[in-house]
DNA sequence: GTGAAAGCGCTAACAG
DNA sequence: CTGTTAGCGCTTTCAC
């Protein structure tokens, strides 16, 4: 086959056969106004002729600007961190510029390593979820960053767009209320996981504003994962059978696990026990009964997140703090509770 | 003399700094064998000390590989995806370049438009899943690109990769039997889609190669939901019982749809009917029971993508198909089936 | 309005 | 081995 390799055409080329010179192609390509009427269309119909592409290489590296943003996530697999990406992504392309994807996968090694490729690529910006600890690493990152993701908090100093956990908590608590679920039972991740404090934390201040004393709460704890809510699950129908009418799973994947586990006890959700989820992810649409959950805004995330970065890029923006609502997302896995005296005496016995 | 310490420091700077001209410079960064190995120590002493990281956009410009890769998939939120763009990013990191995902949201002009982004960017190749019958977009493309997924072989001058489609329903329809189902019904895509053609051709193959008439397979219609899986497996049941014993469907989220419809028919899953699904979705492991299901090696088809680009790129490579083997997950989903005698009569029935 | 010229930071001949 | 000299393709003064 013949291959014709001619190198893509050049601001030399067009401007050789629109007979100007190459500053006037420029001009004519940057949309200045300082350029004759005539003088514009006959460059810009050599563009067309020769199909002319501008080489972002050689403008970025002229400009300073690439229209480069990095977006350095745990794991692009992970249904949550997609859905933050397609955000991003979106609002990156609105923009015109592209991303820049990668994956820590929880690792601070890896994760420094992405941010010094991110520089080297002379990225306009980034957004991050700061995997552990690694504070030297973004402080010493040099470019406009915007964090995601609720480790924000430990760079204060950085601007960052999280979901709001504790009106995604109150929203759930108030809707299990209404149910008359006053005490779920809480399924949540082991101690040294920070969002187990965070989740515990809001929790606790829901309790204090509506007169429940936290330390009657029931709690199972898990690894965030279907398996441990199972287990978790069939621990609480063991041990407190009462506490099991209800229950709150600090994700939506413990939650499916304990959906799992009240069928294996040979209940039945939502009748014999309502759970309520955390996270919003595609599965709890498929399970039987739909799973309710608290939904995150993980594309939100990913759009505002870009948003903070723009304004932050363009020197607009100093610093801010961006808290995005969680959702109540209805399925079946909630029932009325008929019974509510039972449940306050366990609360309280179990005290 | 004119020290600019707030910019980042370039080859100009360290050459000062060691006290040698930026070629030599150049030449300790890029590991050049003609170098002394005490003037490379001052110089990465000198390195070390600046802080120095190369820029990325000038080293690109001048030697024309920018080790950028673009990716261009339907959607980076839907989990198939996201798992090959994971694989990608894996292979593309171990060798040291960076990817540039879109999302084309199976729109040809969207792809068309990325494309051209791509090649702006001059990226080093491209690993594309072809949307509509954008040849042209593709065949102008002018630089190396490998496909994916299995529209593929609409482009049949390209290298690509994609999952073996006939293995995989093969592998389903041999494992059915094993159980002894034999005339599974279909649960398949709309007749229009390019899916459901190569999915019905596979399956003619086999039938034809194992004794079956194909003419006596039941087959009911969705659209690749969850939703038109469950009110296809509603009109299975009242159309066919008997021929509901054992569904296979195109894919798992017609397959789950279709449990959830057993469910509410008050039948079982898998003492009254089989299902199998197609694809390999996370969700399908929260299901209760879980689907057993063909997985489509999608982390592999995007590693596997990503080599055949570098091979493509460096010329290795004139063109090639690879075929990847799906693999049979096996969850709860399907019982041997202890009554074989009706089925066939109602296969043979409804001819 | 338009052109000439000076780089952005780096690589790659070609001399020494 | 090392320095000198050209650019890669584009933007951007600064003259005219």
């Amino acid at each position: 086959m013949t291959t014709r390799r001619n190198k893509q055409p050049t601001i030399i080329d067009i401007a050789e056969v629109a007979g100007v010179s190459k500053s006037t192609v420029a001009r004519a390509l940057s949309g200045s106004p300082h350029i004759g009427e005539k003088t514009r269309e006959r460059v810009l119909t050599a563009v067309r002729a020769l199909g002319y592409e501008r080489n972002h290489l050689a403008h970025s590296l002229r400009s300073g600007k690439t229209g480069l943003i990095g977006l350095v996530i745990p794991d692009i697999a992970n249904p949550f961190w997609a859905e933050v990406a397609r955000g991003a992504q979106d609002a990156a392309a609105a923009s015109g510029a592209s991303l820049l994807i990668f994956s820590s996968d929880w690792d601070p090694e890896r994760e420094a390593h992405h941010l010094r490729a991110l520089r080297q690529a002379r990225v306009d910006g980034a957004i991050v979820n700061p995997v552990a600890d690694n504070v030297d690493g973004l402080g010493r990152f040099g470019l406009p960053v915007v964090l995601i993701g609720s480790s924000a908090e430990r760079f204060p100093e950085l601007s960052s767009v999280g979901s709001d956990i504790a009106q995604g908590v109150a929203l759930g608590l108030d809707h299990l209320a209404s149910l008359d679920h006053h005490r779920p039972a809480l399924l949540v991740g082991s101690a040294n996981r920070l969002a187990r404090v965070r989740f515990m934390r809001v929790v606790h201040d829901y309790c204090i504003g509506h007169d429940i004393d936290p330390a009657t709460l029931v709690i199972e704890e898990g690894s965030y994962t279907v398996e441990s809510g199972r287990a978790a699950m069939l621990r609480l129908l063991e041990r407190d059978p009462k506490a099991a009418r209800c229950v709150f799973a600090a994700n939506d994947l413990m939650a499916l696990g304990a959906l799992l586990a009240v069928r294996e006890a040979g209940l039945r959700c939502p009748n014999d026990v309502s759970i309520l989820g955390f996270d919003g992810i595609p599965a709890a649409a498929f399970s039987d009964p739909g799973l309710t959950t608290i939904e995150k805004p993980a594309r939100a995330i990913g759009v505002e997140g870009m948003h903070l970065l723009a304004e932050t890029i363009e020197g607009k923006l100093e610093h801010r703090r961006v808290l995005l609502d969680c959702a109540l997302t209805s399925r079946g896995s909630l029932a009325h509770n008929s019974d509510l005296g039972p449940t306050r005496l366990m609360a309280v016995g179990s005290n």
